[in-house]
DNA sequence: CCACATGTTCATTT
DNA sequence: AAAATGAACATGTG
């Protein structure tokens, strides 16, 4: 799920397996989820190593040791799969990094929204993206000021990245669902003490998402999450309803999230 | 066959 | 300028 909790658990997956060893060969099987770069570009990456990585929003950047970036999005199916060469070949690999300890890094995505490129530096393309404020960097007063000035429902701001960047379908829901805050609600209308729960509720989600490795089965039961399938119930009892928020299918609790 | 799915981008309206 | 809407992208699952 590639939220910024699944990125959080890609990049601590990636670090712990690719980093520091050689690639002796890199093979593309799709070029189309390339973005903005040629194949060329990526195959300059033979014979050169990754140092090190760092998530924002749900981008994941690599730094290369040709001092460049390489960048991965997800898109909702994308996720990594370290193996030895021989075995255990990922059925949607669209990108293969062969090491030179004999290990391949695929990059697989079945459903090829995901995209990779590759840029100088990371802020270049945080702001070619006009991407936000990362949702687990953002201050308390950045973030209540980011309300000046909105008019639109408060689950579609959450989840623009351009407004604020991690946030998915899912995670808003849970994060709404704690705050107890109707996903219709005017971004204008939620007050300052309903601003810092909101705050407190996001952070406390994004994280204790990571701890649970982002696996909504391993959440506790008073995560909406745990529930959130067709006849799912709040813990506390209530059905819970599911409409349409902007195109995207949104699951909250009338009773404890009230417009 | 149909509906739906963790995301982003684009065109068109409001 | 912001926001809402719907479609498109490609593919798998039920």
């Amino acid at each position: 799920m590639p939220e910024l909790p699944s990125l959080e658990i890609f990049k601590q997956y990636f670090d712990s397996t690719s980093l520091n060893q050689e690639i002796k060969e890199i093979n593309i099987n799709n070029p189309e989820i390339l973005f903005d770069i040629s194949e060329n570009n990526i195959k300059e990456l033979v014979n050169r190593y990754f140092v090190s990585s760092s998530r924002y929003g749900k981008y994941l950047f690599v730094s290369t040791s040709d001092n460049k970036f390489l960048i991965f999005h997800f898109g909702m199916t994308g996720f990594f799969k370290y193996h030895p060469k021989n075995e255990g070949i990922s059925s949607h690999s669209r990108i293969s990094f062969l090491f030179k300890n004999g290990n391949v890094l695929d990059f697989d995505d079945s459903r090829k929204f995901g995209k990779i490129s590759i840029s100088e530096n990371i802020s270049d393309f945080i702001n070619k993206k006009n991407l936000g404020p990362d949702a687990l960097e953002i201050s308390l007063s950045s973030f209540k000021k980011l309300f000046q000035r909105r008019s639109g429902h408060i689950k579609p701001l959450l989840m623009n990245q351009q407004f604020l960047a991690g946030i998915g379908n899912l995670y808003a829901d849970e994060i709404l669902f704690q705050s107890g805050i109707h996903p219709l609600k005017k971004a204008y209308q939620i007050e300052n003490d309903e601003q810092n729960k909101l705050y407190d509720n996001m952070v406390w989600v994004l994280k204790k998402a990571i701890e649970f490795n982002d696996s909504p089965r391993n959440f506790p039961e008073n995560f909406l999450l745990a529930h959130r399938y067709p006849k799912g119930e709040c813990p506390n009892g209530d059905k819970l309803d599911i409409i349409k928020v902007g195109g995207r299918t949104t699951y909250y609790c009338p009773h404890n999230q009230k417009l």
